[in-house]
DNA sequence: GTCTATATGTTGATAGAC
DNA sequence: GTCTATCAACATATAGAC
């Protein structure tokens, strides 16, 4: 592996790392123009005009439109996945890491409405993600069935909150919220938003209907 | 106002009528575009071409692509809030109307998913349906909160279902339960798709936080 | 990797004959 | 109300010179 000196510092590399500082730079400015003209807005040509480039030459970096809308999909997916994993993970395990790490997704999608919409709805006609992009949507789904499993397992939920029911219910929960934020107030921030506000009380529902009645540490029936 | 024999059928309003058809049977076209095309890849064009019509001649029935959006929007209001009505109306007021309603409003949304889309999300870039056709959708919410109102007189739901909060909170589980079955199961339908199938179990969680723990007949606290 | 040039297609909307 | 003709933009994508 590391048989030729320093090779992440190399010519080669730095030519791929400014290869990749473009991309995200014309994702960057993809994301400004969906946020302007809506999610089925963007355009090759409109990319290109922004950054000072002529369109052909956005071919060298993405295949096609639509290999435009996957890199987008794809960060979306990295960026919700990794807002929600820094504000669960220094939470104790169980109901307070779920609340917190639903807390950060809505805020994140509240925050970047042109990638929550994409991910969140399938705006454009036509495009599906691919596999592999596809592939981290399943592990933030793994990831939240195994808390759930674990606030189970602590006591903090009823065992029946470890049904694919109630996570799907949850998910209907963050859904609506983001849903209702966004077509009903956009552009107001999570804070001042009257639904984002509303992510508390929907939690507080949720966990309700799967507490106990006697509390956090009552017995679930054998 | 009755001078004239059967103004209904004379010519002039058979003319009116005729062309109140074709305004009909082209929003149907619409409607079946944005089902395949999605709800932005609607077109005069289009329309023109599955009418065995000019695009231009599109002009005399629409003064815009908008003019087919808001009329699209109009319809889509008039529908839903008829396909509530008939179900909520001949059930008993309080918490099994406003149920019946919910189911209702879900179902239809399911069976119509492109006017769905185009009420729930705002997917079309610059476009604000008219001050008009808006008018319906508050209307829709005021008869919403006076059922909840009812509900809360009756001894069904506890006074603070009577809050603005709580009836937001109401809109997000619709929403959500909606969002969530046409993004990840498009096309199929209310009685099959899992999380339309959660309706009901969105309406318990969401009924059992505004109840009295004692039960529909308790006393609220003074 | 950038550009020019171009093929090829689409669209919304208007003017004006019949 | 229908049509033809047309305008002016806009788009995706490719070929090929430098």
């Amino acid at each position: 592996m590391a048989i030729a000196a320093s090779p992440a510092t190399g010519p080669h590399m730095r030519r791929l790392a400014r290869r990749e500082q473009t991309i995200e730079e014309a994702l960057d400015t993809a994301v400004l123009i969906m946020e302007e003209a809506g999610v089925g807005g963007l355009s090759m040509s409109e990319m290109a005009r922004r950054l000072g480039m002529r369109q052909p030459s956005l071919y060298k970096y993405f295949p096609s439109l639509h290999g435009v809308y996957d890199a987008l999909f794809a960060r979306g997916l990295a960026r919700s996945y990794a807002a929600v994993q820094a504000a669960a993970e220094p939470l104790p395990a169980g109901v307070a890491r779920i609340r917190g790490g639903a807390r950060a997704l809505i805020r994140w999608a509240v925050q970047n409405p042109a990638l929550a919409q994409l991910l969140f709805w399938r705006p454009v006609p036509g495009f599906t993600p691919t596999e592999a992009t596809f592939a981290t949507s399943e592990q933030q789904m793994r990831w939240l069935g195994a808390e759930f499993a674990e606030a189970v397992r602590l006591g903090h939920l009823r065992p029946d909150a470890g049904s694919v029911e109630a996570l799907r219910l949850f998910t209907v929960l963050l859904s609506g919220v983001v849903s209702q934020q966004m077509a009903n107030q956009p552009g107001v921030g999570y804070d001042t938003g009257v639904f984002s506000s509303l992510t508390d009380t929907a939690l507080d529902m949720f966990f309700a209907r799967y507490t106990n009645p006697g509390g956090p540490d009552a017995d679930p029936r054998p």
